[in-house]
DNA sequence: TTCTTTATTGGAACCGGTTCCTTAATCAGC
DNA sequence: GCTGATTAAGGAACCGGTTCCAATAAAGAA
């Protein structure tokens, strides 16, 4: 592979004149043509790390993830890397395994490798978090989780938690069950059973809700929703996660409940696959690509020393399909 | 942030030291616990870069995609991060979306990006991809697809695809419609086909196989099958990816088509969803995951100089669910 | 015609590491 | 006590770029 040193002894020049060249500094027309020409034959290319030595950044932003297999994660993915592309940033990709270890670990080894900034999508904020983005001296940007002291992006789940619980509510159901993960993720495990705990509880008259708990495995979320229909057999199942509503499909088919005569659930995120399911699945749509477009756009700002708000919330809206039914009380 | 030589200058020793200690030169046990010190005071981590720009080489992988939201791809991804990991890789993502040009584009931008080694799931091998490649001086490992120049990983589909149509064939289907992709990507709009056609054509007597085509997206699949349900009326829908098979299960829920009685539908990919669909799915597990873990290790060798296998085949197997029924002659 | 000013260009230093070479010091063997 | 081997440490060169500074030449002003 040719370096600028060669190239400047091929077309004569100095190595300091193929930098200007490359760079938009002064060359005469005369000399820029030897050098196009050059270039043109050998092919050359600079070497990212020289410059990047010198310049001591990279135009590379970090990523971490929680996981990988996860509609939320792919499609926010898919959404920084369009807006990166198009900034002229290139995307590095660390998956953690859901390890909060893992998670610190990559904001130090991200910083060794000298990325531009670093976009979280944590699940958790602790004061190692705190304290390694303290440290390394780049703009970090929280996706998915806010934080006082960090530049955060979130989707809102509490509001749109409430939401979704106002609209069960209002449709009359009475046994509501929440379906939800463990509180280890903020956005997921909290923010959005708290949104809907508020919503059915300005319904204080006759509602009855219960949480409970899985993991955000389909299956696990089956198993889990099949002993709740037995347990506290329910009107409606409002799920913190599609796959978990899935997940509740899945058992109320096999308990042979109809949904949404027997029974009526919801999901959260907006999966496409939530339209394809028999009966069609009613969720909260969140807009992750378009969160994702807004997270690299705020990095890339911040990269460059501008400013952006401290706190911004993503959209986010109610898909009304088929899985919710009307409960008036006689049917009770 | 403090660099080797401000180390070297606290320690009151040499650069060439500091260096020695971190890579296991030979440095007295006093002067160790000097360094040792100091580094862990000022916390000092040796930029990435500059020890790229001596060894020419970093410790990056990178892989092309062609879309992020895609079960395969994130799959497949998953495994190769995990295990780049435990290589002490990282992995550098470049997203193509679909896009050829771009795919080689990034070929050579990653290669000026100095990744030690390049994973490339392609949809299609082009010359230009070979040029490409072979321009650059980086190890390249192709998955999902197959070229007799580059070391390449391929999922079998075309035996996978033979598979799954033997078995519909065998219960005694005689009209099967195949639901596939356009033939730009290779592995799932050619192969699988072909082994599917074989499969068929293999059982002359009196089985009618007719091939449809459509788009990786649920809808666009959903409103193929529809109108393939009124022109052809199979007893039998194989679909090329589970998506497709998804929104075949819609199109029939839609036309009050019972699955399996009426007809049998099966995916393939082995999505975690496909268990969860009522019935759940007959379909080919592709083990994307474990395929990844190969593609990491493959790619890490190469980047030492060791060699490994041309060609490898990861693992599918089929699996029977509840979407396929067995067809007798005297029930047509 | 001579002095400035301006446009190009080359040379050298620097970014932050690694590595080769040399020297100094310690130690064993005779 | 002297010689050769071995270990520890410093110094300098190098990786491939960028950038500052000085030098040269050409052009414009006086």
């Amino acid at each position: 592979m040719k370096t600028i040193a060669d190239i400047a002894k091929i077309a004569g020049v100095a190595k300091s004149t193929v930098s200007r060249y490359l760079n938009g500094g002064s060359v005469s027309e005369e000399t820029k043509k030897k050098i196009e020409l050059v270039i043109e034959e050998t092919g050359y290319a600079p070497n990212a790390f020289a410059q990047s030595l010198k310049a001591k950044k990279t135009n590379i932003i970090g990523t971490i993830i929680p996981r990988l297999d996860s509609y939320a994660t792919s499609r926010t993915l898919m959404g920084i890397d369009e807006r990166l592309r198009e900034l002229n940033y290139h995307m590095l990709v660390s998956n953690t395994g859901q390890d909060l270890t893992r998670e610190i670990e990559n904001i130090y080894t991200l910083a060794k490798q000298k990325v531009a900034g670093i976009i979280l999508l944590a699940t958790e904020v602790t004061d190692a978090h705190l304290k390694a983005i303290q440290e390394i001296d780049i703009p970090v940007l929280l996706v998915g989780q806010q934080h006082d002291n960090v530049y955060s992006l979130v989707h809102d789940d509490e509001t749109a938690g409430y939401a979704i619980g106002k609209y069960i509510a209002q449709r009359g159901h009475k046994k509501i069950a929440f379906l939800g993960v463990g509180e280890y993720d903020v956005a997921v495990g909290v923010k959005r059973k708290k949104g809907f705990a508020q919503a059915v509880s300005e319904h204080t008259a006759d509602v009855e809700a219960r949480f409970f708990e899985t993991t955000f495995s389909m299956s696990d979320a089956a198993e889990r929703a099949g002993q709740l229909f037995d347990e506290f057999s329910p009107s409606a199942v409002v799920c913190a996660t599609d796959n978990l509503a899935i997940g509740a499909m899945k058992a109320a088919y096999q308990k042979k409940l109809r949904v949404p005569m027997d029974v009526s659930i919801t999901g959260f995120g907006g999966y496409e696959v939530t339209a394809m399911m028999n009966p069609s699945l009613t969720t909260v749509r969140i807009h992750f690509t378009e969160a994702g477009h807004t997270a690299a756009s705020h990095i890339a700002k911040l990269v460059k020393g501008e400013d952006v708000p401290k706190l911004t919330y993503s959209r986010f809206d109610l898909i009304l399909r088929e899985s919710v039914d009307i409960r008036t009380n006689h049917l009770l």
